[in-house]
DNA sequence: CCTGTCGGCGCAATATTCTTGCTAGAACCT
DNA sequence: AGGTTCTAGCAAGAATATTGCGCCGACAGG
């Protein structure tokens, strides 16, 4: 499952568009179609890429106000930590969601066309599931978002050029 | 650039897989490939689909670990925050930044392998640029991550069905 | 030094999918 | 009713993905 220096090219190009040509990939890491074909099939299959996706944007779908939610609980119970991601998770307002170190238990990122809905979620979360120390931060601005990895970290083999 | 329901459920499709066939994606919403097509274009050109993406596993390619990065300053000049907002956005590691409401100003999201690698990702940022009050939270573990944005609050005309 | 095996590459043929030109039907206005 | 516009659908053509096969270089064993 190794990885050289031509997988990473290929996965830098993926992760910034998943509609080029293997044909074109091929000729930007220097491969011929096939060999490129079957790195890019390999990869998929080890799960290194999970899946390829759409992304929108989030003010044409009503969907441009983000809120990060801390959560603090008392509760560390494991059947009570299951209860509550499975709750959390079914909400397709969150779109991310982190137990956390330190402070705060746990982190959500919240998804809503404006704070009326923010509002109205909450209320739905709540009558889910009790939850006392709860707070709400909105961002105003979402200067950057991406969801390409960096990938300065991959292991790739000394005598890889 | 009004979406109805059709357009919705075609964007619920792409936004889990974006490499199914325009042909199958027809099928599951009720329309032959070529009106289907169209739509998938038309939303294209309007921007509501940004782009097509792969997404990979962070394990996988050693960015397993997120760390969440408060930031407030005293600075709000235009000047500072534009040169803030680019040297930030240039760092790969940084996958999401916010401007905040309340208590902080700025929150990042930092993907890297491990707590070394985050040690060395911060001095390279406050060596660019100066940050007084700044606070890290490691996640301990992700519970959710998905691309998919929320389309329940999608306008749609009334007499769609 | 030779030889067999393994792994990765590339060409070429095939299969699948995308893309477009054209036709037709429904809704709407005049 | 006639005309206009919007959207669906078919079918042909273009582009891309996928596979089979042969080639070459690296490497290990004799």
């Amino acid at each position: 499952m190794a990885l050289d220096k031509i997988d990473r090219k290929i996965l830098t190009l993926l992760q910034k568009d998943a509609t080029m040509p293997v044909a074109e990939i091929g000729r930007k890491v220097g491969l011929s179609t096939t060999p490129c074909w079957r790195r890019i099939q390999k990869m998929e299959e080890d799960g290194v890429i999970k899946r390829r996706v759409a992304v929108l944007e989030p003010t044409k779908v009503n969907a441009g106000v983000t809120v990060f939610v801390s959560v603090k609980t008392n509760e560390h119970s494991d059947g009570w930590l299951r209860k509550f991601a499975t709750t959390v998770e079914d909400f397709n307002e969150v779109v991310e969601f982190y137990r956390m170190s330190g402070d705060i238990d746990y982190l959500l990122r919240v998804v809503v066309p404006d704070i009326a809905a923010y509002d109205a979620f909450y209320k739905r979360l709540i009558a889910k599931i009790a939850l006392t120390d709860v707070s709400s931060s909105f961002a105003m601005e979402q200067i950057k978002y991406t969801t390409a990895l960096p990938l300065e970290y991959v292991m790739v083999a000394d005598d890889d050029k």
